[in-house]
DNA sequence: CGGTTGTTTGAGGACGTTCAAGTACTGTGG
DNA sequence: CCACAGTACTTGAACGTCCTCAAACAACCG
């Protein structure tokens, strides 16, 4: 039961469910919580069956690559609007990855075997969940494709002018430096370094705030592609 | 209009057609065409604007993620069954990546309008495409695991253990040493040391031809998880 | 004020690339 | 049948990138 009138506004606007016709929304919603968790939590481990499909109202969550003996990494950072991990929902797959609170969250929580039987069962939600794979499954690409041919420091780059938008101008770091380095797949050393070098391609750091003053010379250190 | 009786049997064994309506698959097969394309044809580039959904009949594909200046890398390769780069296609995107055909190969070529409005039509259509997506979502997230976390060696092992099926004995390898270097993310030269590393953990080579004799030495040499 | 945590800097080393040479296999033409 | 060229793969040496380890520094908090 969601009693909180600011979570309902949140819910009607995450995109798997915002074009949705009102009825299945209430559908979904019939056996789902809202829970408010602190920075820190673990929702769940590699090898959990699913039991439910987390979507972040607000906060911030990581997806944490566990690699026993070999450290961690960051695969991706969700916020506000995400499904998390809806491949292991769907497929009904143990998850391949962490999910890990970074900073306190309200997370909407949809049993899975709801989600799995409306999403056979109506098509304007698996249309949906489609093309928000869809999407999903061009960030994982541009990730792939940063590792395969970029160095640490374009990839640093690369991570900044996205964050901007590619305008010139401040912007905030919502991650810390260690996650930030887990992220970029590298160490916290070496993104320290990787900001020094950026300071000759026109960005200034002051603490978690960035300044990137020459868009063009930074697209061009990293061989940045406009591909949406 | 699709002739060939061998067509018309690969196409309804395709996962993402396999369990729909006959009806649905004639639908689809309205305006679609098969090619057989040699070897080194390019399908597309980064930047194009989709205009077929590709399907995999039978032969090789591979995606390469082009990088100006910085060489190029195979994120994935595409065999029989495979729809290619559907993401694109759903979201009438332009591709980040270009499609190379490895081997000769037959290909299913399906209007991408056609498919996008046949997407929202049926029900079928869209539950079986998403599903598709989220096992190839997955696919993505293991080769970021191993990129972020492994080494060179390791991810060759990894590599072998998944075509093997973990499973001792003989394994052909269907790249030559060059593609599977780019698949993996190093050079030919380092493929082949990491190839003679692994003499040490179990693995022997012949040409294409690899012999794993010591499944439980590489996997441990790997820290492979057995999560599906 | 000392302790804790997060970031920077430096030195040394491991991993992987680059460049260069060498070997093995293939098909071609004499 | 052999000489030759072309391709694929391997091996070696030097170099560069990034990691590891260690120390210094700053900010924050009890």
């Amino acid at each position: 039961m969601i009693t909180r009138q600011s979570d309902q506004a949140l819910i009607r606007s995450v995109p798997i469910l915002a074009e949705l016709p009102a009825h299945l929304i209430d559908l979904m919603l019939v056996h789902a919580v809202v829970q408010t968790v602190p920075a820190g939590t673990r929702l769940f481990e590699p090898g959990d069956r699913p039991t439910h499909l987390h979507v972040v109202l607000s906060g911030r969550l990581g997806l944490v690559a566990v690699g026993e003996g070999r450290g961690e990494a960051v695969v991706e950072f969700f916020t506000a609007g995400d499904a998390v991990i809806a491949p292991a929902v769907i497929l009904d797959l143990p998850y391949l990855l962490a999910g890990r609170v970074v900073e306190e969250s309200r997370i909407l929580m949809l049993p899975a075997d709801d989600v799995r039987h409306l999403l056979e069962a109506y098509q304007a939600l698996s249309h949906a969940m489609m093309r928000a794979l869809a999407r999903h499954w061009r960030l994982l690409i541009r990730q792939i494709k940063d590792l395969k041919l970029r160095s640490a420091n374009e990839r640093l780059a690369s991570y900044l002018l996205i964050l901007s938008g590619q305008r010139q101008g401040w912007l905030q770091l919502q991650e810390d430096r260690r996650l930030l380095a887990q992220r970029l797949a590298m160490t916290p050393e070496s993104l320290s370094r990787a900001f020094a070098a950026l300071r000759a391609h026109g960005v200034v750091t002051d603490g978690r705030k960035v300044l990137i003053t020459e868009v063009e010379t930074l697209r061009r250190y990293c061989g940045f592609d406009d591909l949406v």
